[in-house]
RNA sequence: GCCUUCGUAGCUCAGUGGAUAGAGCGACCGCCUCCUAAGCGGUAGGUCGCAGGUUCGAUUCCUGCCGAGGGCACCA
């Protein structure tokens, strides 16, 4: 329908414009905001007023004069300062209901994949423990946005990198083997630096009871010459308590020294179990939360398989690389960062961004031209390396599009993995439920600081939005048992042509949000902002809830209207089913 | 200090170069003999942080200021 307007409007503005060396601006109809406007409008007439020196009101006169007749088209006013507004014919929205019965689950979907192949990075939780309330917003926003892009004609690959290399991993070893010497009696304290002990106890009983005392050593072996794990006192000044911290990181680092030597190929074995024991567990919370990955990427793997050396040549290759202060640094600066970064650290390991740039030149490597990573705000400063060194690698910085996840805060305060009091994801959504978890951090634009009340989505209270939407289709669904109680019929042919019949308010509203879902859907994958679908559906749901309130659907005494109504109500049903399969949340039947 | 995300109703948040800035919750008043009241209708509630600039028009774009979050490692 905008397009047959802006077809129209082309016409007119040929006509006005011949003979003139104007620029021809793009023709902008939208949506109004106010049915008094009538059902779309445009302000080409305020744009062009400037350029033909005439006042916008005589512009917009002489557009609407030149304008085609049109079987749709009720009335064109001219209005405030030189607003076109359209009226269509109720006729023009009708036909969606017939548009959407047919095409089914594929209505404003565009599955042609056209558009091209994006990979989609999301998540990457660390697996040294357990996923918290953050990384169910990255898990939400970045699955739905996948199904977003899916939908509006992208082939889409879905992928989690696992960080299961590097120094974390040899904190999360040596956390466990603590908790394990305790196990066996040993006066060793929980590392302060270290994980908590709480999740990570279920794997060191694990090895108690697989692997006995095979890796106990006494206290004293195992503290023997290492530095204190200092605490700050309570009132010690900032610098005393920074001090404090890098003790304790020293401790850690020697402790990993000491494990490994110690341990020998123990310590792998105990890391090894640690790892698979996070994993596990985060795998089975986003199954729960109804997310699912195409691919999941070690990193260790990217290392073990010799992928990061080979990466490491072609950088070299290219003369992007060069050793300064025995390091090995990545030319990042002539590409946009505020200065080269280090691949290769004077120790001689890599650093994060070694493997982590490795990792993105591998997804090119594999086929896939535009990459979309979905990150914590806090990655933030790390994006200009990353790009510079795919620009560097393919001269396409625009290929790397990376989306920012803002931070979620909780009633009671910051949540972080190594203080140990957070409430996590599985613990939300064994509580609160998927549909209810997933629909409340969907509704937060994901550039916008979030707020979770956890109370209100522990609470199943009425308030929670979902409801109103889900309840919205299990109405429509209890609309056709209740039909099929009463020994009733819908004939969805007769339905469909007996669709003049819907012609009050409230079918209106409804005909105009079925129509406006496909656009609505490109607008939402365009802008990569899957809470423009929420905000929709509580705009269908609306209405349909309104109507619900104010007709009836099956009339006894009136079956081309009761067919009329089945099927714009089939249709609504539709659609909402389709929106919120975006969103992964379901559409039940009954409440 | 530099970079970045923000500041919209009492609270949580949408929205937009345009016409009278919206929703939910909370407050108040109504609506179930009738397809589920997890619903509907209505009232009240605003200096769109502040100040300039661009524009026919700015809450939206630009600059500065104030306030909040996040970054600025040979950590991950």
């Amino acid at each position: 329908m905008k397009t047959h307007l802006q077809d129209l409007l082309n016409t007119a503005l040929d006509q006005l414009l011949v003979g003139r060396e104007l620029a021809r601006p793009a023709v902008g109809l939208d949506a109004t905001k106010d049915k008094k406007f009538g059902d779309f409008q445009t302000n080409i007439a305020l744009q062009l007023a400037k350029p033909l020196g005439q006042n916008p009101r005589a512009v917009a006169e002489a557009l609407v004069k030149a304008l085609p007749a049109s079987a749709n088209v009720a009335k064109v006013d001219i209005a405030g300062p030189g607003f076109i507004n359209f009226f269509l014919n109720q006729a023009a929205f009708q036909d969606v209901v017939t548009q959407v019965l047919d095409a089914g689950a594929a209505y404003g979907r565009d599955d042609s994949g056209a558009k091209g192949r994006v990979m989609v990075e999301f998540v990457s939780a660390n697996p040294t423990g357990p996923m918290h309330v953050g990384h169910g917003r990255g898990a939400a926003y970045g699955d739905s946005l996948a199904k977003l892009l899916a939908a509006t004609g992208w082939t889409v690959w879905r992928e989690y990198y696992i960080n299961d290399a590097g120094r974390q991993v040899d904190v999360l070893a040596v956390s466990v083997w603590l908790r394990y010497l305790q196990a066996g009696g040993e006066a060793v304290a929980v590392a302060r630096r270290g994980y908590p002990a709480d999740y990570i106890k279920h794997t060191a009983s694990k090895l108690r009871e697989q692997h006995g005392a095979a890796f106990h050593k006494s206290a004293a072996e195992v503290l023997a010459g290492l530095p204190e794990d200092a605490v700050a006192p309570e009132d010690a000044s900032e610098a005393q308590k920074d001090a404090a911290k890098a003790q304790q990181e020293r401790y850690l680092d020697a402790l990993i020294e000491r494990a490994k030597s110690l341990l020998g190929e123990g310590y792998r074995l105990i890391q090894r179990a640690a790892l698979d024991d996070q994993l596990a567990a985060i795998r089975k919370t986003l199954a729960d939360f109804n997310v699912s990955f195409d691919q999941w990427s070690s990193e260790a793997a990217l290392v073990s398989s010799g992928f990061v050396a080979k990466a490491l040549q072609r950088l070299a290759d290219k003369g992007l690389t060069y050793e300064k202060d025995g390091a090995l640094w990545m030319r990042t600066e002539q590409f946009g960062d505020e200065k080269d970064r280090v691949l290769i650290k004077a120790d001689g390991a890599a650093t994060y961004y070694c493997n982590d740039l490795a990792y993105h030149v591998d997804k090119l490597d594999r086929g896939w031209p535009m990459l979309i990573d979905v990150w914590g705000a806090d990655h933030h400063g790390y994006i200009a390396r990353v790009r510079a060194a795919l620009d560097a690698l393919t001269g396409k910085p625009d290929a790397f599009n990376v989306q920012l996840i803002q931070f979620v805060t909780l009633s009671s305060g910051r949540m972080g993995k190594r203080s140990g009091n957070f409430v996590t994801l599985q613990d939300l959504i064994d509580e609160a439920g998927t549909d209810a978890t997933r629909f409340f951090y969907l509704t937060r634009s994901h550039d916008q600081h979030l707020e979770f009340d956890i109370d209100l989505a522990r609470s199943q209270s009425n308030d929670n939005p979902v409801y109103y939407v889900q309840y919205a289709h299990a109405r429509i669904c209890r609309v056709f048992e209740q039909l099929q109680e009463k020994g009733g019929h819908w004939d969805a042919q007769a339905g469909k042509a007996a669709l003049h019949r819907l012609d009050n308010e409230h079918e209106k509203a409804l005909l105009t949000l079925l129509q406006r879902y496909p656009e609505m859907l490109r607008k939402a994958a365009g802008a990569y902002t899957p809470h423009t679908v929420v905000f929709f559906l509580k705009d269908l749901a609306e209405a349909l809830h309104s109507y619900y309130n104010q007709h009836r659907f099956l009339l006894d005494d009136d079956a081309e209207l009761q067919n009329a109504r089945l099927a714009l109500v089939a249709a609504t049903r539709q659609v909402l089913r389709n929106g919120l399969a975006i969103l992964g949340v379901s559409a039940p039947e009954k409440m």
